[in-house]
DNA sequence: CGGGATCCCCAATGATACTG
DNA sequence: CAGTATCATTGGGGATCCCG
């Protein structure tokens, strides 16, 4: 048999999916919701929306299929009337975890060494 | 005078900077460009242009910028003609590169364990 | 309760052309 | 060489309504 020739991902490689999964694993709301599931378990679909201060329903309910595509998250859905969702992670969640805990981390830790006057948002917004 | 009452950001404040920081370290070319500067140390705008494929000029200069303005690379230039810039990461872009390449070696370990089928990209491609 | 469907807006991204 | 300016595109993301 020949080996695979990318059994590893390259990310400077445009036609390889290494860059469209950091994409997605970069979402807005990603870091957030994966730290909430990591911390908690699992949680109802509200639950989750209460743990995240800011995210509308629509992207809620985007970033957890998004995140069930990849296999990252697990939904479990009982049968009741009215039905309760529940999500959770999945081992491979859970290995994403740590990575993304540590750029929370990293951003938690230095957000006040970013200069605030220099950044795009409030340079743009000068006249 | 009051101690700051946030000395360490909190990611799940919406007014907390954090927030927007992870953002912006999370955008499109960033890992690819830390991870570029901290391999080669120090490299001309071009050079850092080739090493990222699939970059346009507009969105180097805005990353760059971004970068350079949160403190993370550093911009030198030599008053030559035409003139020469280099760009390096300071000791603060250097801290990043740790937890974003832990996150880079996560995506590109586990691309092959993402299902193909569940993911938004190939599901809206599908006719 | 947990979404799906729809409409709409604006910010991010990109292609192209021009310049110090 | 190292950008900036301009224009065109897109799709992220919020608001709203509806359904099982």
């Amino acid at each position: 048999m020949v080996t695979a020739p990318d059994r590893r991902g390259d990310l400077f490689d445009p036609s390889c999916p290494t860059r469209q999964l950091l994409d997605r694993i970069s979402g807005k709301w990603v870091a957030m919701i994966i730290k909430t599931l990591a911390e908690s378990g699992e949680l109802r679909w509200s639950e989750v929306k209460r743990a995240t201060p800011g995210v509308s329903a629509k992207m809620l309910a985007q970033t957890l299929q998004s995140l069930e595509g990849d296999g990252l998250v697990a939904r479990r859905v009982e049968p009741t009337v009215p039905p309760a969702v529940h999500y959770s992670l999945t081992p491979l969640g859970e290995s994403l975890d740590e990575p993304l805990a540590a750029l929370r981390a990293w951003a938690e830790d230095h957000m006040h060494e970013i200069d605030p006057l220099g950044t795009p948002a409030s340079a743009a917004r000068r006249p």
